[in-house]
DNA sequence: CTGAAAGCGCTAACAA
DNA sequence: TTGTTAGCGCTTTCAG
């Protein structure tokens, strides 16, 4: 394999290793000659840096790290690649750990990141334990919370307020006279289900509903397994509106309600959670969390080393479906 | 931010790096006991081993690069969660780059990808420029090509038979009685691009079809592209059929389609390609590339240190739009 | 079974 | 303006 490595530069060159660091790092105190013959050497060998023995000597990895539940869904799909853009902008390269739905994936893939040792930590959380991000804390790896809201902990944040869009949810039910609603949610564990119910209710009640109405059910976070409990119990059941954890979910339950002979809106409202690009595609009435605008402020935050909490309020965006 | 390292180990252990070392590879060669007294202090500290200073001696990372065009496309969201799948469970780190679409984005994600060292690239091509890649093989540098055929080029590749994909598709549109389709296609260099165009005609006209009415228009790979080309000329350029490039792009093709008041399948069929889990909620039929047999696959190949170019055929998927 | 020495590629600090 | 030295954390080699 043979990676070409300063040494050899320096060697062709005629200068020692330092000089052509210097060039390489774009010091000043370089002479223009010695510059010009180091750098043309470098595109005519195609030399690329070892970031591993950067980092090890100190020095930043210019990676950042994503801890995400699940790629394939598209709120997280779109989270990367916005994260990616940005990055990609500062020539910064996205490690991606992916922790299958599991707070003990978190964990694992938390450590994996360590372990190759990126400057920053995006984790977006399970958010029901968080003696590992405590133990980021105690290290002082520097790492950033995105969506979730930890009330008591000093983490670093970019979060939702999940309250206000379980409202928006909640109250536009009530409005369409939905009498017995059905909430497909996530883990009963995760603060943003919790809020997302607790904000539903809240809207809900105080627009008209009857909370002893509100039928909350816990499922997988997978539009399979959605799909397959409206199919089933929907109609059992008589719920007359659905909201669902995130539009992954909803996709699912929407599936169904078409394989039932439902039409969604018109007879069964339907509203999701996140807005991805798939929402609109499918008409799908959704509560928006402004990703790029979140990712956006992310990064003026890493760069600026800023520190704290930053709220973002998510918004009904009407469709056909409610 | 003083991380913990070997030697704080061994110097609580009062053993020396070496011994440490070698309980943390797995070395039969140490006494019970001090392996356990080194364990434990492992777990007490917290011990991460730093993957920058093991690769640069000389080791494994245990990361895999992973290359796409897209990451906010279904189809590389679900490739990349399956490649995430498969790589956790061999503890391996993946490290994604996005090359937003552009060749020469390629390049970058490629270079970015190598300075942080990866064992292994794994390369969704552009497709049409290849001295990139040529580069990677001069170097030695271990990479396999997902989906793209280079029949001349001696590449490590999984990937799918194209002409065939679009064979599937012109042979349903000529048994639909399409006279007039529109083929909505990518990049117009890509091979991708050139074999689902070719196959297509070739299964439309033996299947009965004339070559001449099919119109084909290269767009951005995006739903909000091919939706507004869709809403724009569909009716005035008279079609009555639509094979999209990808799924993505139908799914632009579908909205336009409800925004015209058309029922995709009864007026116009509508056939994509990928069969990301999107295409069965929106009920789309597809041509079906097997992304988890196909990521499977290449982990195998991976691991048995294999080479070749290893070929899957896609299958056409029969849903309400065509 | 355990340890000492050397060195991977790079850069900070100092020296010339 | 350029070079020398040392050392980041780890593992390989060789020596106890």
């Amino acid at each position: 394999m043979n990676r070409i490595t300063l040494k050899d530069i320096a060697i062709k060159a005629n200068v020692s290793l330092m000089t052509v660091s210097r060039v390489l790092n774009n010091r000043p105190d370089v002479k223009p000659e010695t510059r010009k013959k180091i750098q043309d050497l470098v595109a005519e060998l195609g030399y690329i840096p070892d970031t591993n023995a950067r980092v090890l000597k100190g020095g930043q990895s210019n990676r950042i790290g994503v801890v995400v539940s699940d790629i394939k869904n598209p709120f997280y799909s779109e989270l990367v690649g916005e994260i990616e853009d940005q990055a990609g902008i500062r020539n910064l390269s996205v490690v991606v750990a992916d922790n299958n739905k599991r707070m003990e994936g978190e964990r694992a893939a938390i450590q994996s990141l360590l372990s190759t040792f990126v400057d920053l930590l995006i984790i977006a959380p399970e958010g029901y334990r968080t003696e590992h991000l405590d133990n980021l804390l105690r290290k002082g790896i520097p790492f950033v919370s995105f969506g979730v809201h930890f009330e008591k902990k000093p983490y670093n944040e970019i979060w939702i307020e999940d309250i206000l869009g379980g409202e928006l949810a909640g109250k536009r039910f009530s409005d369409l006279g939905i009498v017995r609603p059905l909430l497909l949610m996530g883990h009963p564990k995760k603060t943003t289900t919790l809020s997302r119910i607790g904000g539903f209710i809240k809207g809900y009640t105080e627009a008209g509903g009857t909370r002893d109405n509100v039928s909350i059910v816990h499922l997988e976070v997978d539009w399979r397994v959605s799909a397959r409990y409206v199919a089933e119990r929907l109609l059992t059941d008589r719920h007359d509106g659905i909201f669902c954890y995130n539009d992954w979910m909803a996709m699912g339950a929407l599936r169904a309600l078409h394989g039932l002979g439902l039409s969604p809106g018109k007879q069964i409202p339907l509203i999701g959670y996140d807005d991805v690009s798939l929402a609109e595609v499918l008409g799908l009435t959704t509560i928006k969390i402004p990703i790029r605008e979140m990712v956006h402020r992310l990064f003026l935050m890493i760069e600026k080393k800023e520190e704290g909490k930053i709220q973002f309020s998510p918004s009904i965006i009407l469709r056909e479906t409610a």
